[in-house]
RNA sequence: GCCGGAGUGGCGGAAUGGUUUACGCGAACGACUCAAAAUCGUUUGGGAGCAAUCCCGUGUGGGUUCAAGUCCCACCUCCGGCACCA
């Protein structure tokens, strides 16, 4: 008997595949459909790993089955090859980034083909390549010309004692990963392009895509769209003629702001600044403006030197209040003060907020810290508002004491038994905690209370069963704890005596239950204690009912919105996405075709001068004053422009590597283009990308800039589609076998080639496909005795082409059709996982009745995407003479897939007492009385009153 | 804190509202063998019972339904992303 031999097999057809060229894709074939299944482009980083099997191998499966089903299918593979590793390779070792990057890739590529994947090699891209980064540089001018691209100072991680620009990989915990050292801002000319012009479109076109939702939701977060509104302060100087002065406009002096909470407009006690906010910086200048005018340079000088880790670190508000200025609130005419604060960021709205700590988290801390007014303007609203509710404000209290108990009262009347929180109405003239502590101690008779806390507030609607009334509460919690039993006689009203009032302790727990479940005739007890339990107490920052705001008393936040927006701003939105600074002060990327000349500016370099070349250098080491060491090439800086034919210098910052990958797999349509970046016919065979299938970690920098890339080119008509990738999914992990994340330090890192080795790349393709689906994103620890299962499964494949039936078994012809539909329905789903137990089970059905040459052909053709080598070697063993994966999907039979018997559950009651079995399609008459034979002790005696009837699954008796 | 996603045997996981745990791994026992490995076979959620059989079981607590892993409400835990974004 031939044994399985991986190691031959496995070279054998990687051979015979390349020698043929089985995977070359034509850019199109008669009468098929193009598919362009994407995977991202690896990284020349020198070795292959478990996680890059996953991200090749798997979908490889796929590309072969869509191969099989009819379709031309472009499974295309390259590097992105320009890149911070390289770089450190060269400062470290001294060795020549390009030969680093080029050595790697050559014995990647080895390590790829081992996998037996149907990457199409003709069509590779390498990012390094000048070949292609000259349409790297072609595009970007494009977009420069479009005036798409600006140059703007923009703030750079600097090591201060490297003297160097950092990468954002290269800062750790805010320090520098090399030395140690904190690293620094520090602003830098750079060149950005205008993705926030594409801000809108890029969360509106995501819509109709056929991407998981949460890759959507992400995107759209990391764009943070707001839809607010920009409302002017005037300011008041204490003098009528400085206020009365306008600018160029006409206007006042006045501040604008941004808001989402334009309901909150009456509750905004004070403004803030950020200390970077021109009208700051203008005040400081005129010196006369601000009475502590030295203060407030202080605080902005030292909030402008605070790095990312001490605004980190540091949360806790700071901020200095504006003396000599006020603000006037457009809606109550109030004066109110301004401040300077760090927590108010520049770059975001108007770099200037109103402040309404009674709604908002940070503004209530910086109130709370600075003693400034907090106001109520919206309330929850428990239930909604009657005609003739009489209005009345309340005060309510939750009372605790030392053993986690809470005071809870009962009300009996009319045979009724309530139980709520003690309290009443708040009278003229006191406050609403006096009022609480006032109605504590006459209802419950308690005297001594510490840690008042204020709840919150709501608002309730209520029919009023004492009184019948309709009432329209304001009602306001606090929370106070027992300081000592002290006790005084109850103070109770008529009306309270009428009904009985008693008042006992209970479990916090347990209070929920009795408030909840309580027919309460008012409904604020229950919202407040929610959240006194979460202690969710102030500010409270939803959505409710507008209170202490003129005209607007009643309305909802949202339509309170619209309408104070109309009145005193107007609507605006913003985004938390900045534009894309795609510059770097690096050596080993793409340089930028830029030519700064002193008359005529940043000019672009002329088609016909691309590519810059990135020229070959002797030492890689920066020039410590930040710049690249291609500022030390004097004969790539120094050229003529090519407007004026004047001196001129180069541009030497080179292209965040995302610019690189953001057009790459366009490039696979027409990789050897010297013409074009890519012929337009060919650019539609391929585009959009059918599936691109890659990393969780790429959801929304590279996905998102390759949207905007593409979409910049659509508008310039370079390509047709709007969107680049028609269907996205993103890919699981791959673990250790302790289920913790591969590493090095951890010792618990898979060599990939070395299981090949000993078990072969079948099994580890087919591995990591039976691991878990692959259409959903999780993390799954590589578990060696499963590898060693799949390798079971191969080698009973392999042995049974020596046992091979004549005769055909009846079950066995029905299981291989049904394994063919399992297969076709999971493949194009990427579930893998249970494709292959179906194969599994057809192979436990197969082995103990028998198998005929026929059914194995059609496994062997079933299992081929799977196990690429294996397949093709039985495939010829048997007498075939082209390679299976030229063969056609074995068509299943949808008659041969149903089963002549069904087994029907019996149920009693929705409990399953029996089973039956019977011809398949049965009628309900004949399969009740079967089932009655063996359920009849549980029906003895009972009437039946229902019987359920699902064909061919169930029957349930209820009685 | 906010936004996503997920909680099912000893483990990875499976399951159109219809027998929870397919398939694989592990474990136990048996066959073959001088023996072991490999291979093949049987068993394998928990509990009670000699047994037939019964009870309980998909993170927790409620609900809808003849029937809930699946639908609804509240909560807990874990993972991922963002994080002073007004």
């Amino acid at each position: 008997m031939r044994s399985y031999d991986h190691k031959k097999i496995e070279q054998k057809w990687q051979k015979d595949w390349t020698k043929k060229k089985l995977y070359k894709t034509a850019d199109s074939v008669k009468g098929k459909e193009n598919f362009q299944l994407l995977v991202e482009f690896p990284y020349p980083s020198g070795n292959l790993h478990v996680g890059h099997w996953y991200a090749f191998a798997e979908p490889d499966i796929l590309a072969r089955h869509l191969r099989m089903t009819g379709k031309n299918v472009m499974y295309p593979i390259g590097f992105d090859a320009f890149g911070l590793p390289a770089e450190n390779a060269a400062i470290k070792n001294g060795l020549n980034p390009k030969k680093w990057t080029f050595g790697n890739i050559a014995y990647m590529k080895k390590q790829i083909a081992s996998m037996g994947t149907s990457f199409d090699w003709s069509r590779e891209v390498i990012t390094a390549d000048p070949a292609y980064y000259q349409w790297t540089q072609w595009l970007f001018l494009q977009f420069f010309k479009k005036g798409l691209a600006y140059k703007k100072e923009t703030a750079v991680n600097w090591c201060p004692k490297d003297k160097t620009v950092l990468a954002n990989e290269q800062v750790v915990n805010g320090k520098c990963e090399r030395c140690g050292t904190e690293v620094e801002q520090r602003n830098m000319l750079q060149w950005n392009l205008k993705i926030t012009d594409y801000a809108d479109r890029l969360v509106d076109d995501l819509a109709p895509l056929d991407w998981p939702e949460q890759i959507k939701e992400s995107q759209r977060n990391w764009i943070g769209r707001s839809e607010g509104a920009e409302i002017d302060f005037f300011l008041d100087f204490g003098d009528e003629k400085v206020n009365a002065r306008t600018d160029a406009s006409g206007k006042r002096a006045h501040i604008k702001i941004f808001t989402t909470r334009a309901d909150t407009l009456f509750g905004a006690t004070y403004l803030v600044l950020s200390p970077e906010h021109l009208w700051v910086k203008l005040a400081l200048g005129h010196r006369t403006v601000l009475k502590n005018n030295e203060e407030v340079q202080k605080y902005v000088r030292v909030a402008g030197k605070k790095t990312e880790l001490e605004r980190q670190e540091n949360k806790e508000k700071t901020g200095v209040k504006l003396e000599g200025v006020e603000a006037i609130n457009p809606a109550t005419g109030e004066k109110i003060p301004l401040f300077v604060a760090d927590y108010v960021l520049a770059h975001y709205g108007t770099g200037a907020i109103m402040a309404v700590p009674a709604h908002d988290e940070r503004d209530y801390e910086f109130a709370t810290k600075f003693k400034l007014p907090i106001r109520d303007v919206v309330v929850e609203q428990t239930t909604p508002r009657v005609p003739d509710g009489v209005f009345r404000k309340i005060g309510i209290a939750i009372v605790e004491n030392d053993k986690n108990e809470v005071l809870l009262q009962s009300i009996t009347h009319e045979d009724r038994v309530e139980y709520g929180l003690p309290g009443g109405g708040i009278d003229e003239g006191e406050t609403e905690e006096e009022g609480v502590i006032r109605e504590v101690i006459e209802e419950t008779g308690y005297t001594n209370f510490t840690n008042i806390r204020r709840i919150g507030t709501v608002e309730s609607n209520f029919y009023n069963t004492v009184r019948k009334i309709n009432r329209q509460a304001l009602a306001t919690c606090y929370a106070l704890r027992l300081k000592n039993e002290t006790k005084k006689e109850l103070q109770l009203t008529e009306l309270e005596k009428k009904v009985k009032i008693e008042n006992f302790w209970v479990s916090k727990q347990k209070a929920l239950e009795l408030i909840s479940g309580s027919q309460s005739n008012s409904g604020e007890d229950q919202p407040l204690f929610m959240r006194y339990l979460g202690d969710k107490t102030d500010p409270y920052t939803g959505a409710g009912i507008l209170i202490h705001s003129a005209e607007f008393d009643g309305l909802n936040s949202e339509k309170a919105r619209q309408k104070i927006t109309e009145k005193f701003g107007t609507k605006k939105t913003t985004y938390k996405m900045r534009d894309w600074v795609v510059s770097r002060q690096r050596f080993w990327g793409v340089p930028i075709p830029i030519i700064h000349c002193p008359k005529c500016g940043d000019v672009a370099v002329p088609d016909k001068d691309l590519p810059v070349k990135l020229p070959d250098l002797k030492d890689y080491l920066p020039t410590g004053d930040g710049k690249s060491p291609l500022a030390k090439v004097k004969s790539f800086v120094k050229v003529k422009c090519p407007q004026c034919k004047g001196k001129a210098e180069r541009e030497i910052d080179t292209f965040d590597t995302f610019v690189d990958s953001s057009w790459y797999f366009q490039r696979y349509s027409d990789p050897k283009n010297t013409k074009k970046f890519a012929d337009a016919k060919k650019l539609q065979n391929w585009l959009p990308v059918d599936l691109y299938s890659g990393g969780a970690e790429h959801t929304t920098v590279h996905l998102l800039y390759s949207r905007f890339w593409h979409k910049a080119m659509f508008d310039l008509g370079l390509v047709k589609d709007a969107e680049p990738y028609t269907r996205r999914m993103n890919r699981s992990l791959i673990m250790g076998p302790d289920g913790q994340k591969m590493s090095k330090s951890r010792g618990n890192v898979i060599d990939p080639d070395e299981v090949v080795r000993n078990l072969g790349a079948d099994t580890v393709r087919m591995y990591l496909a039976f691991i878990g689906p692959y259409n959903e994103v999780a993390s799954y620890p590589w578990n060696p005795n499963g590898v060693v299962g799949v390798r079971r499964f191969l080698e009973r494949v392999w042995r049974l082409h020596e046992r091979l039936s004549a005769v055909q078994h009846p079950l066995v012809e029905r299981a291989i059709h049904v394994c063919a539909k399992k297969l076709t329905e999971d493949l194009p789903q990427m579930k893998f996982n249970t494709a292959i137990a179906a194969m599994m089970l057809f192979l436990n059905e197969a082995e103990a009745k028998g198998i005929t040459k026929g059914q194995y052909l059609v496994l062997l053709r079933l299992l081929a995407p799977f196990a690429p080598h294996i397949t093709d070697e039985l495939w010829h063993i048997l007498g075939n003479k082209k390679s299976v994966h030229l063969e056609a999907w074995p068509k299943y039979d949808p008659k041969k897939v149903v089963s002549e018997e069904a087994t029907i559950v019996v149920q009693i009651n929705g409990k399953v007492r029996a089973q039956v079995q019977v011809a398949s399609n049965s009628s309900e008459a004949l399969v009740r009385a079967e089932a009655e034979k063996t359920v009849e002790k549980w029906l003895e005696g009972k009437s039946v009153r229902k019987v359920i009837f699902v064909p061919n699954r169930l029957i349930n008796f209820v009685v």
